[in-house]
DNA sequence: TATGAATGAGCGTTCATTCAT
DNA sequence: AATGAATGAACGCTCATTCAT
């Protein structure tokens, strides 16, 4: 099979980077073995090592796909134009629909693998997760700050504290739908959380409202 | 009844489940070896043997312990005689105190090693972890519907939406300690979300604005 | 089988060293399995880590052994109290009927596996090696210049050279019996060698015995 | 008769030996996979089958380079025209000078590896290697006769054992230039070997002393 | 004919579990 | 009841060899 297309080389490479993340989300990590990454991508136990030199460089890469995967979900509503407060409501909107997505249990069981890698082996695979989480609640509360300087929200408001909030409300939410299934209401959860902004976008607004 | 009386037998247990629990949090319920646990128990690795059939055993009582943990935990906080509203409020000092506790990131790992378990083998791991996040926010949903009657907060709030959001910002501040250590403002974190009491509470108490 | 005594233990380590030594002569490193050794020994794959905790170290300690068994002889030949001429005669009548030994190919195959082994890895191997041939050949000139100087042999002869010329004999005598079996007439290559130390000695004495 | 002649088709061949050569010297013939000659080769891992058929096939052709080079040396010793005794000298002149070419250890590990394999699969690999070693033997051994009946040397010298020796003492010098590098005076002990030709030569030369 | 991706048997090693002591 | 040496089934990984292209 020589002279195979490189289009041909990103297809296997993604069928086992897909099967990986699928068994490490639906078995572990430890739990997968190479073997069973190979069946699940159509290919033989060695071949894997073509496309990937280690299970340890898989899982980063896994890892790393993850990332880039929710990185996006936050570029992307982060990108529009519209003011600060609504900028915030549609990352609220987009970030809470990802936890409705039909494989939104296996990233979040795979989220928290990376967290528990993150916190046993820091400086391995800790540095990027803390970064990105760093990053992530940094948008957040740049978009609060910037919504309190246009009177969007309350000026008292802490833009720290309210955008980790968000973040933990959010976070909680996913490991709730994984925990209760069905019963946890997200959707709700989203709509109070969400009332954070507007319950201090109130506290200015209210009077003129009535 | 030999001089080694149940006693003995029952330290012995307890020095097992917390060195199995210390290794699970530290590295990782796969990468600790039944010889680690026996050696931080201070036994022999066949010794455990008399104490847990299975590893898997092991690990299901470690969970179980860690259960009764939390469980003793919100058992304790819902044991106040106070109005509900106080109740709740005292519930998230000693949920978010326990942030800061020196085994704090020991626990939320060891919580997350429980979900994940529980995601991926249900009927396992699963009922129990689902019956006991079922019950925290029943038990929490049930005070703010108390405190909604009592009319201490907004009779217009959805009770299982705000026990909902409690527990989700709880576990997302957690799993933000863990993730970014210091830097999360878990006590922010609190503020806010005990904000949603207030604010809700407030509705009532600004008859001025309507 | 708790509770062992060291000397089973010992007896276990010998069992697998000379399994070891056994196969790596016989089949070559690379080509002997862990298995093998472990079958060899009369235990279970597993059980060699007990004792060596990689093939690497059992590599270096089946080295080790044989390093020590060549240092014996050549203590032992050096161990005499008679003259420095007596002395090399000696140590090359031992020498020499070591390679009659029952294991001698064995030996001789094991010690170019070391050579080689040294060759090409000589920050790992090599050092002890050329630590020992140096030790031996510096033993020898030592002797001839002592026998020198006592007027045993010939005061022009170079200790040094002589030396390495008895250790070259020596060591292609063993390298010749491995290739040519009972064809190379070992005992003549002794003769003829140990010839050097008399024809030296003759220079002299020849006179004298007339 | 394609544009690739048997010219190119030997070329091929010449690369695969020669980057086989250099690697089983450099790192072992078990450590040295057909992708890595095909790499210092310059083609492809599949196209060395086309060349041999599998890497036992390699090894032998190797081996058998090895042989031809060596016996090449030996042959080209032997044809000179002078008396027996000049024969002689030169021939440990030019193997012994061997011993300082640029790829001299490299020679002397593959001749090393060509022994073991000899010793250890003798009906595959032993009976050539044996075969060579034999006729060395043999045609030093017809050359100090021949020098004996000229009267160049000693009459009563063992022309086998001498001719053993010779061996013996150029194979040992060519491990000990191995083992111990530049420490190995192997000129000295060139010297020392030629001795053994002037000595007996020597006998009848020193009728004063009889 | 040459390529190089794929295969799959087999390697060194680990570790939950057993059981003679 | 406790020990810890032994087991043996996997595991991650390598590499000689094959064969579709």
């Amino acid at each position: 099979m020589a002279r195979v297309t490189q289009a041909h080389i990103d297809a296997r490479t993604q069928d086992i980077l897909g099967g990986a993340m699928r068994l490490f989300a639906r078995k572990g990590i430890e739990e997968t073995t190479m073997q069973e990454i190979a069946g699940e991508a159509g290919i033989s136990a060695g071949a894997i090592y073509r496309y990937y030199p280690s299970k340890e460089h898989l899982v980063r890469a896994v890892f790393d796909g993850c990332n880039r995967g929710a990185e996006q979900l936050f570029d992307e509503a982060a990108a529009g134009t519209e003011t600060p407060l609504e900028a915030l409501r549609r990352t609220g909107r987009i970030a809470w629909d990802s936890i409705k997505d039909g494989d939104a249990d296996e990233q979040t069981i795979l989220n928290l693998e990376m967290i528990l890698a993150g916190a046993r082996r820091p400086e391995e695979f800790g540095q990027d997760l803390r970064e990105l989480a760093r990053r992530r609640v940094a948008l957040l509360e740049a978009l609060v700050r910037e919504a309190r300087s246009k009177g969007e929200i309350d000026p008292t408001v802490d833009p720290r504290a309210l955008a980790l909030t968000l973040m933990a409300a959010y976070t909680g939410s996913r490991v709730l739908a994984l925990d209760l299934g069905d019963e946890a209401d997200t959707e709700a959860v989203h709509g109070m959380t969400m009332s954070l902004l507007v319950a201090f976008a109130g506290v200015r607004s209210r009077p003129a409202q009535n």
